[in-house]
DNA sequence: TTTACTGCAAAGCATTTGCAGGGCG
DNA sequence: CGCCCTGCAAATGCTTTGCAGTAAA
């Protein structure tokens, strides 16, 4: 579709090839400045803004606010705690045949798709029991 | 497990069992007045962090940075377009069957699990058409 | 020249936190 | 009497926007 790209999403676009991991717009900012490819933060934003609307690249938000972005060809699916933030990821993925399906049942043009499963991390169920003998 | 729920907890929780579908905070503080209950707005932010805790409400964040919470059981998930931000709710639910195999692989104590696709609703496809047509 | 992109700084918004008052055990 | 819960208001942090300068067609 629309292949007008602006120098800056070309250099956004560049770097989230290189990371192939999901990375927030805020640490693109940085990650940019430290390759000597300068630009400022707002577009940063613009450009990624850019590229979700055309389908290249996928966002996760976190419960904390902040969004991850990456490319939309990755598949990748996670397990998150809900008391530590901590994500661990996971390689199945049931989902992926569903797509062309949606496409037709919903007239809908599928970029991607986010699946995630949240609940404690071994680390917390630990510490949960650990408080609960403590105060009783 | 913690069942020593604050009174704010169990308002908070009563809402959302009567609406039945999901809802941000500012909302559910909005809702709570009406309804003569009123909390101050970071009550309701800590009842819903607590219950989110325990595994009895789920959260969905928007892209938008606005968080929607509803109880865990609803296992319900969208369609959502990248452009207006429409979201269309599914019927489709092939994970749930991963669920306890992912207990065992990862020792994870799994509550619940988000479940959403990206891309382009009809609507807006219509429009990036139009658009791409009226500039050439 | 005309239009679109960019940087900077200010604004916006959902959420979190500090602190003092109040309720419950 | 002591501790946890609550409200209010201030602070935080990510993201967006207004505006003027700049690069590209």
């Amino acid at each position: 579709m629309k292949t007008r790209r602006t120098r800056s999403q070309i250099q956004v676009l560049d770097l989230l090839k290189q990371l192939k991991s999901a990375i927030s717009a805020q640490e693109l900012y940085v990650q940019l400045r430290q390759r000597q490819v300068s630009m400022g933060l707002a577009t940063v934003y613009r450009s990624l803004e850019s590229l979700k609307l055309e389908g290249a690249v996928q966002v996760r938000t976190l419960s904390s606010g902040e969004s991850l972005y990456s490319l939309t060809q990755e598949d990748t699916h996670h397990l998150t705690c809900v008391r530590c933030g901590s994500s661990v990821v996971m390689a199945e993925c049931p989902v992926h045949g569903l797509e062309s399906h949606l496409t037709e049942s919903h007239h809908f043009q599928i970029f991607y798709h986010t699946l995630e499963f949240f609940g404690l991390c071994e680390q917390c169920q630990l510490a949960e029991e650990d408080s609960l003998t403590a105060t009783g």
